[in-house]
DNA sequence: CCGTTCACGTGAACGTTGTTCACAAATAAG
DNA sequence: CTTATTTGTGAACAACGTTCACGTGAACGG
């Protein structure tokens, strides 16, 4: 709070007369974060629900991804802007309209929010912490060589991969292809 | 700190004779809190690939369940502690022995774990909230009422659900078959 | 049996955090 | 011009993670 306040030029206090509680300052910029995140709906992007479906979820990462933390600061909150309520409309929107029931189009949009926030958030940690990959490589390559743990060391590469977007990617091919089965 | 001094009859200073930082600490307890996991999938629980992922997925649930915050306090720790590598090399070597190829395998860990911490986030924010279920059933239904997000409106029922484990299991069915799919 | 060593815990402090509140300054209204 | 109303200040509060000089008690070698 000081930090920011420091930054807009103001001392500390001046900002409860906007925000009643530091909770509701990240949940305010969780709100801002997702602006314009269910417009990837709406685009040219081809009819087909997956290819929509596919295009909100790599927009949401893309949006937590834009800010420091940003997916730590969106896990936290429990919004009811019109930017969230906007997104998840599109999304179970998307899916009613390919012909899924409404629960399991309301469960999609959870199963789909939560995989990308859960990916982001490791993403997100291991790209402060400086790591190369998903799995530090250094201490992960040593403990591994030693003998146990020989199905680590035989996926190794992929695990110290830094290539979170193929990582991110095939998290969400799984699901679609998982709706897909669905009907 | 000082609260779990007091539980143990001792001065917050003390601690820090066995841990040398707070983020020690809770490293640490992410790596009790998966202790015996793996084992779920040594228990007779069918020889397929896919009973045995779904089984170690709900073990690792089960897991961050049990203590408060369990979600938040694995989330936020980058542990190379036997337990969480001997998940990790669970989980691998059951898609290995399945036929994935070893990068598949590998991508496939971090899909269901990510999936895994980001849905329990979720739901332990929710249980602490005293929400009823996932999304605040009294403001949500007001704003959604109100005739914008008509989608939302056909899927309340579920979207205020307390039923996380259905959720889950949604969620990793869509996986698994995601993961079939792929031979 | 004594003196040294060492592991362990204390208590007080430091700097930082989110938050509150009586008060002053600036702005708008009547 | 006077009265409200809004906005920001500055000092304080309790809680937090963390550090450190110092006491204590047990273990051990001669």
């Amino acid at each position: 709070m000081r930090q920011l306040a420091e930054a807009m030029e103001v001392r500390a206090g001046a900002l409860y007369r906007y925000f009643a509680t530091k909770q509701d300052l990240l949940t305010a910029m969780a709100e801002r974060m997702m602006d314009g995140v269910a417009d990837a709906a709406a685009e040219p992007c081809g009819g087909d629900w997956s290819e929509r479906l596919t295009a909100l979820a790599r927009a949401m990462r893309t949006a937590l991804l834009a800010r420091r933390d940003g997916a730590r600061v969106f896990a936290g909150t429990h919004s009811t802007g019109e930017n969230i309520l906007g997104f998840a409309d599109t999304v179970v929107g998307v899916m009613r309209a390919a012909g899924f029931p409404d629960d399991d189009a309301a469960r999609a949009l959870y199963t789909v929010a939560n995989f990308t926030v859960g990916h982001t958030l490791e993403e997100q940690a291991a790209l402060q912490r400086g790591d190369a990959g998903p799995a530090d490589p250094g201490v992960l390559a040593d403990t591994v060589a030693a003998g146990k743990y020989p199905h680590l060391q035989a996926g190794l590469p992929t695990l110290t991969s830094t290539d979170f977007t193929r990582l991110f990617e095939f998290g969400l091919d799984l699901l679609i292809e998982g709706l897909r089965a669905r009907r």
